[in-house]
DNA sequence: AACCCGTGCAACCGCTATGGT
DNA sequence: TACCATAGCGGTTGCACGGGT
């Protein structure tokens, strides 16, 4: 009757993590990808908890993150999806497939909370006043019956999902990590690939802790220009500069096509379907629920009653067109 | 220069869900 | 069916940093 490792207190290391330590782990994760965290610590000699890497990894060093400002697009949509769903905050970095819900969470609990309320006291300033929040509740109970009612045709349909030819058409589980096999399987680039550990660790030399600055200076610092590093290689692999609007907008179109409609993901590999490297890294498709396009529209425009009327139609009357 | 305070964000905590036996 | 291990999620905390006094 013994606790797991990951839960004893004694020997675990708690705080920001070292560049080293994000290079043991990445090594690690580069070697037997994601996944079977609990050996992680055992396997690596991190004095981690599993819990801990795993977080680290999904929070900060998986490939595709997109870290710094939020554009005014994500911040529409973040408020939208926030106002329609609540605080459910893995669910709407579903829809900010660059985004983690930690990230999410945190702009919306630094940023977007004290803009709403000023909001909620004066006038809008944006074009979004509290008064759409009106209803809101209402899509929040649709989106609710969509998700059930997409569950339930999931579950009594298995086999006719598992025949789908189109691996970006699978529903939100793929992007979790415990696709091991298929991860391997793709293990060639990105991280993943010796080069770029080799450039994470040559960054690393580059930038070594100063004296005077702290070990979480130096986490953030030179981690960061490893981070730089992975965006720079010539593999695209490490999206994390990849922060334009367009790498953004071109997100909502790859759904429509399969073309050249998302040449800047392409660019940052993570998510084409075509590779489907770290596909079951990356947020789940949205084309599993409801297309990006119709959905961002519906979401930012602000006259979007019929949009509303299409996708809340759509979702409850014809939700077999999704499967 | 020193202190205070607000902000931003990484990481932790505790709970729930899920899958395996 | 019950139990256990693990993963995932949302809330919260702790700390570094910058600006104001």
């Amino acid at each position: 009757m013994s606790k797991p490792p990951c839960c004893d207190k004694i020997g675990v290391k708690k705080g920001p993590w070292t560049p080293e330590e994000d290079i043991i782990l990445v090594s690690y994760i580069q070697e037997h990808g994601p996944g079977n965290w609990r050996s992680v610590p055992t396997n690596t000699g991190l004095l981690r908890c599993s819990k801990s890497c795993r977080l680290r990894w999904t929070n900060y060093l998986r490939p595709g993150i997109k870290r710094g400002n939020f554009t005014d697009h994500e911040e529409k949509m973040i408020i939208h999806l926030q106002a329609l769903l609540g605080n459910r905050w893995a669910a709407i970095a579903s829809y900010l497939p660059q985004r983690t819900d930690n990230d999410i969470k945190n702009y919306w609990n630094t940023h977007l909370k004290r803009k709403m309320k000023k909001l909620q006291d004066g006038q809008s300033e944006d074009g979004f006043s509290a008064s759409q929040a009106k209803g809101q509740w209402e899509r929040r109970l649709q989106t609710d019956i969509r998700l059930a009612k997409q569950a339930l045709c999931e579950a009594l349909s298995l086999d006719k999902t598992s025949s789908l030819p189109d691996s970006k058409s699978s529903v939100t589980d793929d992007y979790e990590p415990h696709n091991t096999l298929q991860f391997q399987s793709q293990a060639s680039s990105y991280v993943s690939s010796a080069d770029n550990i080799a450039k994470l660790l040559e960054n690393w030399m580059k930038n070594p802790q100063n004296p005077g600055q702290t070990n979480s200076d130096a986490s953030q610092s030179s981690f960061n220009n490893t981070l730089g590093a992975y965006s720079s290689s010539s593999d695209g692999i490490y999206s994390a500069t990849a922060n334009t609007p367009e790498g953004f907008d071109s997100l909502f179109s790859f759904n429509s096509s399969n073309s050249d409609a998302s040449q800047s993901m392409d660019e940052n590999s993570n998510f084409t379907p075509e590779n489907g490297l770290f596909q079951d890294e990356s947020k789940p498709s949205m084309e599993a629920h409801v297309p990006f396009s119709l959905l961002e529209k519906w979401l930012l425009d602000e006259s979007a009653a019929q949009n509303q009327d299409d996708l809340i139609h759509m979702s409850i009357e014809d939700s077999t067109g999704l499967f």
